[in-house]
This record gives C-alpha cells, sequence and structure tokens, in this order.
DNA sequence: TTGTATGCGTTATCAG
DNA sequence: CTGATAACGCATACAA
C-alpha cells in the first residue's frame, strides 16, 4: 500500500520554475499568462500527474462543487420496479455532468437518516440541494432556502413553500386519459389513486375527479400507494363495491399492472369488460397482458430539468417558481 | 439571500470561553475533556449551531468521509427496469449511513464520463471506490489499487485483476436451474445468454453449458444483453434453431419476460410445452403471465457487502479477496 | 486536562 | 504578467 505523496501545487510551481501563483492561474484557465509559460506549466502537471486538492480549494472559494439529490428512501423501494427512481438520478447525474460537478446521492430513509440529511445540507457541504419525490409536507427545503442554500424540488412538495421546484402536468395527462375512457363510451369509470401525501397521489386524483364530475360521471375511487400488492387490493375493493365498473385508472402502472390481473381472476376481460390506463410509462407497461395504455411522464428530463434550475441559482440567477413539463397519453391495448 | 456567516470553531470557543483546541477535542468526542468544560463547549455548539467545515477538516485529516460508487451508464439503461440498479444504491447506501459517510454516485457512460471518474478517484477525492457492474476488463479498478486507494468490486470484473469482489454465486444458480429442468423431464434445453463482456453474462452461460453438458443433453445457445428486446430476439432464434425445445434459461428476468411473450406469439404454453426460468427475481418476476420460475440473487446485499469491504480496506485491515453470496431457485408458474 | 502554535493545499490580494 | 503573502477552518504535536 504505497501511499504515493500526492504532488501539490508547489511541487509543480518548482518544476515548472514558477509561482505556486502562477501554476494556480494556469490551472484554473487565466488568461493573464504567457504563453511559454503556460506550456511549462502543463507539461510539469502532466509530468507530475497534478491533480488539485478539492479540499484546500473548497476551503477558500467556499464552493463544493457538489449537490445533493435528497430521496425518501421509501422511494427506492415503491419504485424500485419502475422508472422513477433511475430515471430521476440518470438525469441529474446527465446535467451534472455537463457541469463537472458531483453528485451526493442521500437516501433519507430513518429518522436517523433525516438528521443526517439535514445537518449535512444545513452545515453547507455542497452548493445545492435538489429534492425528489417529497412526501407530506417536509419544512426541510423551506429552511434550507432561507439559509440562503440553493434548493430545488423535483416534483412539487405538499403545502406551499416558496421552494422554485419542477413536476410534470399530473392533471393534464389524467385528464387527457379519462377522457379518452369517457369518449370510448365508458360510463363507470373508477380510480385506483396514490398515496394523498404527495402531490402526485393528490394531483392525479383531482384530475379524474373533475374529470369525471364534468362529464356527470359517478366517481368511484379506492386507494393505493403505487405498489403492485396495494394495487390489486385496491381493484378487488373496487370490483366489489361496483362489479359493472367498465374502466380505471391507476395513478401509477405497477399498480394498473396489478389491476390488469385482478381483473383477469375476476374473469373480466381487458379491454372488452374494463378498460385499464395506467400511469408513469415504464417499460414493463408495453410487455404486460395486454399492454397497458397509460400516461407517459418524462421522468429523466424531470431529473435534468431540475438540476438546470438548481445550477441557475447556485449561479446566482433567479428562476421561475414552477416548472412543469407535459405528459403525453401512450395508446396500447388496454384501453 | 442571507448567506448568514457560518459560526467557526472560533466562535464556539469564545462563546464557551475555551480555546479552539479544546472544541475541536469535544466535537471529535474526545475523552479527555473535564465533563463541565465538554456541557459548556455543547451547549454553544447547539446555541450557534455549529457545524463542521468538512473542506477544512478534510484538508487535515486527508480524509474525505465519502466514498464513491461507478457504475456505467448502460446499467442504469439496461437495468432501469430491474433491481439491480437501484437495489445496489439502497444496499451501498445504508451501509454507508451506518458509517456516516457520504455517496458520490458517478454514472460513468462516454468516454468522457470514463475520464471523469478517473480524474476524480485517482485524485484522491474518496476514501474509496466501489465499482458495480463492471463492463470489459476495465483497468481502472487495478489502477487504483496501485495507488493505494481502496476499491472494491460489485460484482467481478473481467480479467484477473488484484482488486477485492464481492458477486453472487452465478453458476450454483444456474446449475440449480437447468438441474430442474432437467429433473422434470426436460430434455431439449436452450438458453439465452447475457452479454458476454461481463462476468454475469459469462458465469451464467457456463453454468447452463457445464450443466447440461454433464447431463449428456445437447446445448442451444442465443445470445442477448440481458433486455427485453434482446430476449425476444434470442427466443425467436432459439425456435428458428429447434422448434422442438422444451425448455430455456434466461440469464435474466427481462429476457425470460420477453421469452414468455415470445413463445406464446408462437404458439407454445408455458409450462406446459416450454418450461422457462429467469434470473435475477425482479417484482415483476411476480407478474408475468404465468409468473416466472427464477434465480433470486441477493442484490441489495451485493451492494452491503462491496461497502462493508470497502470500508475495511479504508479502515487498514486486510479482506478476503473474494465473496461470494449465495443464490436461490425460486420456483413459480413457468417451470 | 487544557492551551499554543503549526501546517494541510488552495485561491486571492497586492505589489512589483 | 508574475511573485510574495495572507487567509480559509480545522486537527494535532507539543508545551504548560
Amino acid at each position: 500500500m504505497t501511499t504515493a505523496q500526492r504532488p501539490t501545487l508547489e511541487a509543480v510551481a518548482r518544476r515548472a520554475g514558477v509561482s505556486r501563483a502562477t501554476v494556480s492561474r494556469v490551472v484554473n484557465g487565466s488568461t493573464t499568462v504567457a504563453e511559454p509559460i503556460r506550456a511549462a506549466v502543463n507539461q510539469a502537471v502532466a509530468e507530475l500527474g497534478y491533480v488539485p486538492n478539492l479540499a484546500a480549494r473548497s476551503l477558500v472559494t467556499q464552493r463544493t462543487d457538489s449537490i445533493a439529490l435528497i430521496m425518501p428512501e421509501a422511494a427506492t423501494r415503491v419504485f424500485s420496479d419502475d422508472q422513477v427512481f433511475p430515471g430521476i438520478i440518470r438525469g441529474v447525474s446527465q446535467e451534472l455532468e455537463a457541469a463537472d460537478k458531483q453528485l451526493v446521492l442521500m437516501l433519507a430513509g430513518s429518522p436517523a437518516g433525516r438528521d443526517r440529511v439535514e445537518r449535512y445540507t444545513t452545515g453547507r457541504h455542497v452548493d445545492g440541494v435538489l429534492f425528489a419525490s417529497l412526501h407530506g409536507a417536509d419544512p426541510l427545503p423551506a429552511r434550507l432556502a432561507r439559509l440562503g442554500i440553493p434548493v430545488v424540488c423535483s416534483g412539487r412538495g405538499l403545502g406551499d413553500s416558496p421552494v422554485p421546484y419542477v413536476d410534470v402536468d399530473h392533471v393534464g395527462g389524467v385528464t387527457r386519459a379519462v377522457r379518452y375512457l369517457i369518449d370510448s363510451g365508458r360510463r363507470r369509470i373508477a380510480t385506483i389513486a396514490g398515496p394523498q401525501d404527495m402531490v402526485a397521489g393528490l394531483a392525479r386524483l383531482t384530475g379524474y375527479r373533475d374529470t369525471v364530475a364534468a362529464a356527470g360521471l359517478p366517481e368511484l375511487v379506492a386507494y393505493g400507494d403505487f405498489t403492485r400488492e396495494s394495487g390489486a387490493a385496491a381493484m378487488r375493493q373496487l370490483l366489489d363495491a361496483d362489479p359493472d365498473l367498465d374502466a380505471v385508472f391507476a395513478a401509477s402502472d405497477l399498480m394498473a399492472h396489478a389491476a390488469l390481473r385482478t381483473l383477469r381472476e375476476a374473469g373480466r376481460r381487458v379491454p372488452e369488460d374494463v378498460a385499464v390506463i395506467g400511469f408513469d410509462d415504464i417499460e414493463t407497461a408495453a410487455y404486460t397482458e395486454p399492454p397497458l395504455t397509460t400516461v407517459r411522464q418524462p421522468i429523466l428530463e424531470l431529473g435534468r430539468a431540475g438540476t438546470r434550475q438548481l445550477l441557475r441559482i447556485a449561479a446566482g440567477e433567479t428562476v421561475e417558481p414552477a416548472l412543469i413539463l407535459p405528459t403525453e397519453l401512450v395508446l396500447r391495448a388496454s384501453a
């Protein structure tokens, strides 16, 4: 284990026969350095394999060149089977890579984890914080914002906080889906709603309610938490409550997938007897039996957009308080 | 944007009426501090909301209290639909949380991303590096190890590098699966192999080959890359090559899922005509038509174990060069 | 047990 | 355009 001493600015300076300050200038791309000197320095850097010490740099610059992505750990469990979790991360990562910043990922599950996130972020160990899939009305984003720390929520949080957010057009997507069912002649349209402590759950339910109400149709609601198990249970409830229902909109593809099976087990044909539409457009949606009609949300873009906003704030710009990404109805065989 | 000046050790010291050194001792839990003084310091820390500056600390300690998790970006795409990606991350995250270290996630997709990873890790900006799902014979892990940087590979890399790794028992799992097919009376057992530039792809194919050979049965191989599309294509090839095959082992559940559909489209009943077994045990496996028999790998544990090994190395301990986690055959309806 | 002094590797402010 | 030199905030050897 040869802990090879890492070359410092000083070493490079000696080798190139210049001062530390000059090396620093070259390394940071200052334009006020004579060409031959710059070349000499660059050569020394290459020869020694010099890499700046980030700790030292950030001590003086007050920047860390890293941002934190906070996700409730539940998200990684609930969404383990869809693209939300990996999608957000990939989006964030892509945008960060372009900005040459690091991604510090924090999964806040336990209360201890929450504390840890709070300590870390309030401690200004990162240049900005991106929250994803917030549950309930978390006060942390607003607190960070008050401390002057750049914050963005990817997926709006509950409650009215002054924190900028990006989200997808839940209501618009659901409205299109339910209206499509209505236009296809469905009249007893049920919904499997998502968790009501998340905007994604609430907004999708609202979209359903408003649309069936506007058409003068009755509403029929059961609740799940986006998972398959909960979707199956909700579908059974719905069937019990109204054996004659002829369509169901599920607030997640996972729940829709489970509904498909539950309907089959109950002897219903999809889409002949009951039409089914989901939300997300996970990859599996194209492989269900029958393939699932669903509302696609641009999940990767959600991560990217949130990150872009965050970087802009960190750069001192001001950004629009809300950014809504479009959703799209993807027609397959289930409706 | 009130950039409230953050309190430093100095400020706490003044407030508590002691020296900086003493505050530092208390903050770092040194036992050689008199109780009343400790109390006074802790109170001052609380009142001022003091949080240590990590950059300053790591400048002097030479530690960063963070580790990097490197994943080829392809993994997040290919595995977007299964648990591998989120599972590893969750496992790593859990173990890191217990150790109070941060997770720096790097998705190395493009060549530029690779360079970035290399610069960052060789620059000793993290206390250790965990590689996941290596493709090909990446020289980076070995190079880091030579530089004295703690490294572990989660999922063994190709080639014989001296880098410690943790992996699952691919061969054992596949052997059990194929033997189960043989014991069920299947005689024309095909396989959809994974990418041959990854150990996961290679080892699973080896397990298949050895087992059918030992039983004196013919081998029938088509190749995929773990994705559904590739699985569908491979299944068609297989059917063309041997319309009478009566079983297929797919090296991933995604490919098995696609095979299920392809078989149905080809008029085969599963499991009556053709038995199907997958590998991974993703959540979707329980929801396919019919539910998929598969080899379960402990993916979360893979992340955890890798992280534990890494932390031990970083702590100066030596660890076993290889750690193999058991796999398990999960019987459902498809075989 | 506590305080003093030093240095970690950079960037930034000033002279020259 | 370049070179001293002073912070940045902390941990630690050493002295008291």
